[in-house]
DNA sequence: TCTCATGATTGACC
DNA sequence: GGTCAATCATGAGA
């Protein structure tokens, strides 16, 4: 409050003494001329009803005869009583010109400059920070590519690869939709925060006209504005910081939660490791293909077999009805793909079909260690014009025969269910005889008592 | 709530 | 770098 204002206000204060209209009290001192009855002037003081244009009709008393304005009216029509004939008595009051002069004054040496002085405040670090970060998590800035370091971060702790494509998508498209709602917010307070400074310039030229307002003090008044309203874009933007952290761990929290495949993705991978039982050690390929037919990253596929290994090893015997189970399953196949391929012999002799029209799997690569496999044991029978899938599944069917029906096979001393895959070290071989589980000679146990632990 | 199954992580080893 | 083995952490069913 200036000087001034304070003094305006002090004489409002006195002011309903002087509704008393004590006789005697000289009227024409007082600036303030009051209506009876209405109490909308008190306080206020700087009345100017009895505007020096005489406006305003001055009544006398019919009993003291004392003057009064209780019932003055403007003479230009204006009603006094409305904010606009108020303004108007003011702006043709005779006295103003002097007290805008003495404002002026007044103001020239109030602490404004102190004020204006503060206001080139530093650029708040707060701000930056989050304007950063911002900018690295693609919200604000360039669209192209927004998130995407995250994202690719985030795949590359997890040792994903573009298997990743549909938590990344969904990632993206969360913060987009981030990104959006930041955007239109950030638009309605910078419309909103214009719309507010340029009504509050309107306001402050039309005061100009009855006091002193410096261009200065314009500024001052829109620089507060902006600091005001940049307050609440930090909240937006810490609130955008928030949101985006939430949804990154979120997103980083999702994957290492640990989440069960599918049924089918499950299966896949049995289906692939029952049928490379002599060993199940998938190529990158087959990796990826695996990956790629289960919608899991290729590093799940390897902690699925490391896994699948280890416990398969540890407890042959309860894994053993799964093993049947999976190897009748493909031996299935592996019968009609043999009949096929049989035909095929018959029928299209130069020409063979491959393995992957076959198998369960139609893994190009899947088969070849098997057949490398097979060779290392010395069995010939990767000689037959049959694919490697085909040959997996054959060996597949004979483990099956061997486990069900318990005799002999014969068909040629394979031996890939045999302790022959044992190795000096307790490699995987000594796991890859489920039909030495069931033999009348071999238990699991001393199939494993090197691993068992 | 408990138990088991299972995916993920970690450290050692080769 | 891949694998093994132990372990953790969590989902799912009883």
């Amino acid at each position: 409050m200036t000087a001034v204002s304070a003094v305006i206000e002090r004489r409002g204060e006195r002011e309903p003494r002087g509704r008393m209209k004590r006789s005697g009290e000289p009227h024409g001192a007082e600036l303030s001329a009051t209506r009876p009855g209405t109490s909308e002037r008190r306080g206020r003081g700087l009345s100017l009803d009895r505007a020096p244009c005489s406006r305003t009709q001055t009544t006398t008393h019919p009993r003291d005869g004392h003057r009064s304005s209780a019932r003055a009216v403007p003479r230009c029509g204006r009603r006094e009583g409305t904010a606009r004939g108020r303004k108007h008595a003011l702006n043709c009051h005779r006295m103003k010109p002097a007290l805008f002069s003495v404002l002026c004054e007044i103001k020239e040496k109030t602490g404004l400059s102190i004020r204006g002085a503060q206001e080139e405040d530093p650029p708040d670090p707060q701000l930056m920070r989050l304007d950063n970060m911002l900018l690295a998590e693609g919200v604000s800035g360039p669209e192209k590519g927004g998130g995407s370091a995250a994202a690719a971060a985030a795949a590359a702790a997890s040792g994903g690869s573009s298997d990743n494509s549909i938590e990344h998508s969904d990632y993206r498209a969360k913060l987009t939709q981030i990104r959006q709602i930041y955007h239109t917010e950030l638009e309605k307070y910078e419309q909103a925060c214009n719309e507010f400074t340029t009504h509050v310039m309107n306001l402050l030229r039309e005061q100009s006209r009855t006091r002193p307002i410096s261009p200065k003090e314009i500024e001052r008044m829109v620089g507060i504005i902006h600091r005001k309203f940049s307050s609440i874009q930090m909240q937006l933007k810490q609130s955008t910081c928030e949101a985006v952290m939430i949804l990154r761990s979120r997103f980083l929290d999702a994957r290492r939660k640990r989440r069960n495949f599918s049924k089918q993705a499950t299966e896949i991978l049995n289906e692939y490791f029952y049928s490379h039982l002599s060993n199940p050690y998938p190529s990158e390929e087959a990796k990826e293909e695996l990956a790629k037919k289960c919608s899991i990253t290729v590093s799940q596929v390897s902690n699925w077999f490391g896994n699948k290994r280890i416990r398969y090893k540890k407890n042959i015997g309860k894994f053993q009805e799964e093993a049947n189970l999976y190897a009748a399953k493909t031996a299935v196949t592996a019968a009609h793909a043999v009949a096929a391929a049989v035909q095929n012999n018959q029928t299209n002799s130069p020409t063979t079909p491959n393995s992957g029209s076959s198998g369960s799997f139609n893994l190009p690569n899947s088969g070849d260690m098997f057949m490398n496999m097979q060779s290392l044991n010395g069995d010939s029978y990767q000689g037959s014009q049959v694919g490697a899938n085909v040959q997996s599944q054959v060996d597949t069917l004979r483990h099956v025969i061997n486990q069900t029906g318990g005799y002999n096979d014969g068909l040629g001393g394979n031996s890939l269910y045999s302790p022959h895959n044992l190795n000096a070290n307790g490699g995987w071989q000594d796991a890859t005889t489920p039909s030495s589980v069931t033999s009348p000679t071999e238990g699991p146990g001393s199939v494993h008592s090197d691993t068992s632990n």
